[in-house]
DNA sequence: TGTACATCAGTGAACGCGCGTTCACTGATGTAC
DNA sequence: TGTACATCAGTGAACGCGCGTTCACTGATGTAC
């Protein structure tokens, strides 16, 4: 196989051709902006060609948002361990490796918050998205750990909070409208604010 | 005139009757899922009458959006005059007011958040948008105006912080797939999560 | 108060378009012997 | 190694649909005299 770029019928990775095509076209035009059409064209095939692989849109909105989550749950868990010096420095891994998923991945990033996919659409999708969530508790319980027990919150909860405040950077100042941006980066709103929170909780910062 | 119930050959406010309608789909079916026809039909005229209001399909969603930012702005206002007896309380009404306006107004919210409208759109949602926007840095700025100078966040920043957690909240844990529910109210994850950042930044709550 | 007329706010039919999807087909690939 | 055949993964044409929008029209309303 001397020259991999031409193919002939076969195409040899059409499904993996087809989720990344579609990938882009929802990074760059917004949830309902790609068409199985387009996406397609974008793999150099006929519009008939996907329903080989998927049964209809909804499967391939579906598999991005699936691959979506093992990827970013895989991100979060590499970046989890990676932090093991303490439980604060992880904590802290973890958080910006949220934001440079948004960032890196947009696509990802939409098919799996923006496009009205349940979570529970399919096994695979609804394990993956569980996966996710895990070390993002994970994260919060191990921290908490380290404060008093009266003075600690349900890991749910904590874990909740900084989700919430990860989610909100991205929606509000990563993505979007150029316009709304202010003088902050989303990475600096994350840093100071997560802060902010855990030194609310009783975690003192060393200056950094 | 007997009867406002019946009308005529005329509708009377076709307009507002509208972009109600829209509000109505656009809160049931997601940012794309409402169409000029289906918002005509609600309103009881035929398909080629909005066109007698709206220039297209884009105005009327920059409408509700600018109603929305109205609205909100009102809202956010009202709250904020209302918690008079101190800046910290007055905050935390501003918070609780942005919950409410996503609860009460989910089309609204949608116009102006997930709609995909840009806010430069034109120059009255702009106006709308940055009055919404004001009262938040105003009620952020008050209340960093306790703390000593050294310890204080840029209002900027501080006001990020609060709307993205507030926004993270709302579209994670109030709108959408009702399995992400975790087991704590979306008020009370913004209670609990602004209290533990205001306290980071050195505000004692009052036990509540 | 009555009439003539301009304007306003609807109608209904039609358009072009692109989408998701289906279907009968066909060329390429893999397998059994 | 060669042939026969099943299966796989594409094609291209077509479908029905609903959408946004336009257009010539018409009935209702408001105004001038």
């Amino acid at each position: 196989m001397p020259d991999m770029g031409k193919r002939g019928y076969h195409h040899g990775n059409l499904r993996q051709a087809l989720v990344e095509a579609a990938l882009d076209l929802i990074a760059e035009k917004g949830p309902q902006g790609f068409t199985m059409a387009e996406a397609a064209k974008a793999a150099d095939v006929s519009a008939a060609a996907p329903y080989r692989h998927f049964t209809g849109r909804e499967e391939l909105i579906a598999e991005m948002a699936r691959q979506g989550y093992e990827l970013f749950a895989d991100l979060l868990e590499y970046a989890y361990r990676d932090g093991q010096p303490s439980p604060l420095a992880a904590f802290e891994a973890v958080g910006r490796a949220y934001l440079a998923f948004a960032r890196k991945h947009p696509g990802h990033y939409v098919a799996m918050f923006e496009s009205g996919v349940a979570p529970n659409a399919s096994r695979e999708l609804a394990a993956a998205c569980a996966r996710a969530n895990q070390v993002l508790v994970r994260a919060a319980h191990d921290l908490s750990q380290r404060l008093p027990p009266d003075r600690r919150p349900p890991t749910e909860m904590f874990a909740a909070h900084v989700t919430a405040m990860s989610h909100g950077i991205v929606e509000l100042y990563a993505r979007g409208a150029p316009g709304t941006r202010g003088p902050f980066t989303p990475e600096e709103l994350l840093e100071t604010g997560v802060g902010i929170y855990l030194r609310g909780l009783g975690f003192l910062e060393p200056d950094h």
